[in-house]
DNA sequence: TTTTAACTGACGAACGTTCGGAAGGGGGAT
DNA sequence: ATCCCCCTTCCGAACGTTCGTCAGTTAAAA
């Protein structure tokens, strides 16, 4: 009990505070606990993070290949602007899109090695599950298949990585006004021939 | 010169481990003094990160601003393009487009206010600046007139910004796949019927 | 009785910051 | 030339905090 209510606590603290922005005294004082006891469950500071790494990365694995399986069947158009809706609902509804994004991209120098595992692993796995759901949609002639599975999706990831960017800065208004021009764009040079 | 010396290791520790990460005994180690000859020239760390963060952004905003003036004659085709190529030479070129995409992303907490008023400044400057040229090339028919300027421009940032995201991470060969995919999309849903 | 989970207390290290003073140069006045 | 004073630049020493971590203890659960 008390060591999940650590590991969330500590997840909401590293995704809003970073690495260096959090230390084990905020995260005890929020569990309600001194921060010396987090040591009966973790080696560490260093532990506790990567522990909450581990958690995080498998997470969002599932959560993207899960949709992907439930949504497969859908119009490739529908299914690709429900994948963007889904990331953005994702992160606001909980912290471990939050942590996830930003340790991505600005993980703790010590750790670097460490979290790039993850992160690479996780880009590449859903670069993987995506090009077989483009090329079906190609091959049943839904968009057009002069451009390239493999161009489509990786220019789709590029969408969705503009769309992260104003979730973690933009707030709402500009993360709807992007995701209404990029994907309108998007999806005009998807069905042109 | 010191000032000078001190700035410029600033910004590039900055850059590379952020607020947090970075302490003035490190940037004054780099210079070749000791961490309290700083305070001859500064009031404290966060007056350093924040002189660090005017300069930056007003030096962002003046190259982008050059580079609209210099290449606003040319067809819209090249000018956007040229416009991606021109971000990313400035990334492996100087430390000021690494820190200001950094401390944009995740600026330290208690200075979360300030650091965004630059950040907002700069975005809709830039909007405001490339709007116009965008209408221009609608009227003069190069591309089509149906999507509304302020949408595909809007796009466009989007696809910068997810040009951003593989500067950050990703390395060079991620990054020039994404820059053509990306790009070759977002021209493909602009260009006319 | 052994194990577990939380505690108190303390440690050395690193942090940002302050103060006082040493070193050196420039410009007048003697 | 010499002396004096001011100003700038830098540094040694130290301050009070906060940090992550370790050791030993206590009280309850198994």
């Amino acid at each position: 009990m008390t060591l999940y209510k650590i590991k969330e606590v500590a997840l909401n603290r590293f995704a809003e505070n970073g690495y260096d922005g959090t230390s084990m005294a905020h995260i005890a004082d929020e569990v309600g606990i001194k921060k010396q006891s987090i040591y009966t469950y973790f080696k560490g500071k260093d532990d506790l993070f990567l522990d909450v790494c581990s958690d995080v990365f498998a997470n969002e694995l599932k959560i993207v290949a899960d949709f992907i399986e439930c949504n497969k069947k859908l119009p490739i158009e529908s299914f690709l602007f429900n994948f963007l809706l889904h990331y953005k609902e994702q992160y606001d509804k909980n912290g471990h899109t939050k942590f996830w994004l930003r340790i991505s991209f600005f993980p703790p120098t010590h750790l670097y090695n460490q979290v790039m595992k993850y992160v690479y692993e996780y880009l590449d796995k859903v670069e993987d599950l995506l090009v077989p759901i483009v090329e079906v949609a190609m091959m049943e002639n839904q968009i057009s298949s002069s451009i390239g599975a493999k161009r489509a999706t990786v220019a789709f990831l590029g969408v969705l990585d503009g769309i992260f960017v104003e979730m973690l800065y933009g707030g709402p208004e500009r993360l709807n006004k992007r995701l209404d021009a990029s994907w309108h764009l998007y999806w005009l040079g998807l069905s042109k021939d």
